[in-house]
DNA sequence: CTGAAAGCGCTAACAC
DNA sequence: GTGTTAGCGCTTTCAG
């Protein structure tokens, strides 16, 4: 067990209170004079003092500490934005809790209470479909909180996205002057509105082409059994509609998926329309001409902290949320 | 801000230890009648209580938190460990917090004080090189922790790493099989004592086989700039030993990029002997006929968690080391 | 069966 | 300039 300030104080026969304002950087504001201060510094630094953050924060009621809850933390695309959110935290001071919900609801609520159990400060969370429960008690105790990735139309918080319709229709548009007639989308259910949005952008760019439309070509992936299951939805395609001549894939890892089925299946990636949005580091050799939407994975992780921690060091009580619409490269 | 303990046995006039009691699930065990049980539990699910842990581990001394601390979250090896260490902790009743010391011994070092001011029961450490400072502190201060992936052979520590020689050995050897007559090794510097593990491997499988041995054949990426520096360093084994017929890389990263090479090269990459410790998803496709290591990335997570625990809730003085080396799948 | 009180290590009014 | 003291919210010994 490390030395506490008590210790100090009593074997430099001086007062908690001013171990206390010395080793807290404060010694100057309370006047409290240079031999003292130094005396008091030297012996911390002798007995390798460490301060019991604990004590600190039930006192201050603060713990310099963020939780960051994603819905997999063996993501790349989160884990990235685990990794920057770190980084930004650590400049500003904090340190990070990260949990991952598995992508489920109810581990999301608990790890919600555990964090607040814990004193966390404040939260930055890529929620789960469905996950407002919990989030809705902290609307309503006025936890600050902010959301990244995915959002809740019908929920006033702080929340950080990217322009999903925008780069969608970016996308499409792209696989579109290619002169690709019959374009499939491949989507999944999770992170419902989100994909929506998504959709919504695919959908924008066909129509404004009077490009065919078909609900044949939209392609639905349960989160969990992916790898199996965009099988049979791309299977699925084919069948109903074989002179498709171009794939939009909502995410990274259909897209990879899906250019794992074109190589099993021995289809031509090269003769074939590809878009993704987001990408992984191999794509660029898999597929060299899919189009692809470069998501602002460390402006993402960025600014949730800056906004997070704006929001935990102003006392100000308006409070108008902030809501971030990024714009992605491609 | 919650209700208290002391708020609860207030409204319901009974004292905070009675709360404290049935709210802890001890009860019974101290005879609390079932009718103020109730009452207790009722009202603390009404009023919606949440335990302060803060104030709790600061009167219990334990914090049922670990620390994760490795060189990069970003990196899909340590996210996937990352991923299972928090599910069994959980389920361990643990929560765990992750740090990143992005390869940078004097970040590892204060994150590893960081942590131990927090109370953090215990560690969990992917160590960086040189990085003794900080470890040789907490085996002094019979502080618990355990090195994963890497380690420290002077160093009498508890750790968990790969049969490095073993599964090292096993990739050349099949690359001999395939009749590869001179075959490099692309590693890094960094992880200094594990890398030179996988040398071994490599060595003993060449000499066995009378194979050609040569400096020209050994290629060592510096780890920050991997993406470029691994260019000029195929390129000079190219120059050096035009007919070479066989790669062996010694982490996913480096084959990834290996491959990069090759397809921007023109290189066939089904006409050259391939072998690499550890996988991404895309190898399958990129390179059918590598020979891959898998890493039994799950048992990492689960085994280091276990011990862990193990050292956190054993009284037991005697502190016998765990060295686990566990063997790979190819 | 239940309660009073001390204490975990630190902060911050309020004295002197 | 420095010390006293009362908490922060919970656990736990010891009394009744």
């Amino acid at each position: 067990m490390g030395k506490s300030l008590k210790d100090i104080a009593e074997a430099l026969k001086v007062s908690k209170t001013t171990v206390s304002w010395v080793l807290s950087g404060r010694g100057d504001e309370q006047k409290i004079s240079s031999a003292t201060q130094k005396k008091i510094i030297d012996y911390a630094k002798q007995v390798k003092y460490r301060p019991n953050y604990l004590a600190k924060s039930l006192s201050s009621g603060k713990t310099k500490t963020i939780g960051l809850v994603v819905p997999f933390i063996g993501d790349t695309f989160y884990a990235q934005v685990a990794m920057e959110v770190e980084l930004v935290a650590e400049q500003l001071g904090y340190t990070v809790t990260f949990c991952s919900s598995e992508s489920n609801p109810v581990r999301e609520n608990n790890i919600i209470q555990m964090l607040r159990s814990k004193n966390i400060d404040g939260l930055i969370i890529a929620p789960t479909n469905y996950a407002k429960g919990e989030l809705e008690n902290l609307i309503q105790e006025k936890y600050p909180f902010v959301l990244i990735d995915r959002f809740f139309p019908e929920l006033n918080t702080n929340y950080i996205i990217i322009d999903n319709i925008g780069c969608s229709y970016n996308l499409v548009n792209k696989l579109i002057n290619e002169g690709r007639k019959k374009i499939a989308i491949i989507t999944t259910a999770s992170a419902l509105f989100t994909m929506s949005l998504r959709y919504e952008g695919y959908k924008t760019a066909l129509i404004e082409h009077d490009c065919f439309i078909s609900p044949h070509l939209y392609g639905e992936v349960s989160r969990n059994e992916y790898e199996l299951d965009i099988i049979r939805v791309l299977d699925t395609i084919f069948d109903a509609v074989p002179d498709v001549d171009g794939f939009y894939f909502t995410t990274h890892y259909l897209g990879m998926e899906g250019l794992r089925y074109f190589y099993k299946r021995n289809i031509d990636v090269s003769k074939i329309g590809l878009a993704c949005l987001h990408s992984t580091p191999s794509f660029e050799l898999l597929a060299p001409n899919m189009h692809i939407a470069y998501l602002p994975i460390k402006e993402i992780g960025r600014e949730s902290v800056r906004v997070l921690i704006e929001k935990l060091e102003t006392t100000d009580n308006e409070d108008e949320k902030v809501k971030l619409v990024l714009p992605v490269c491609d």
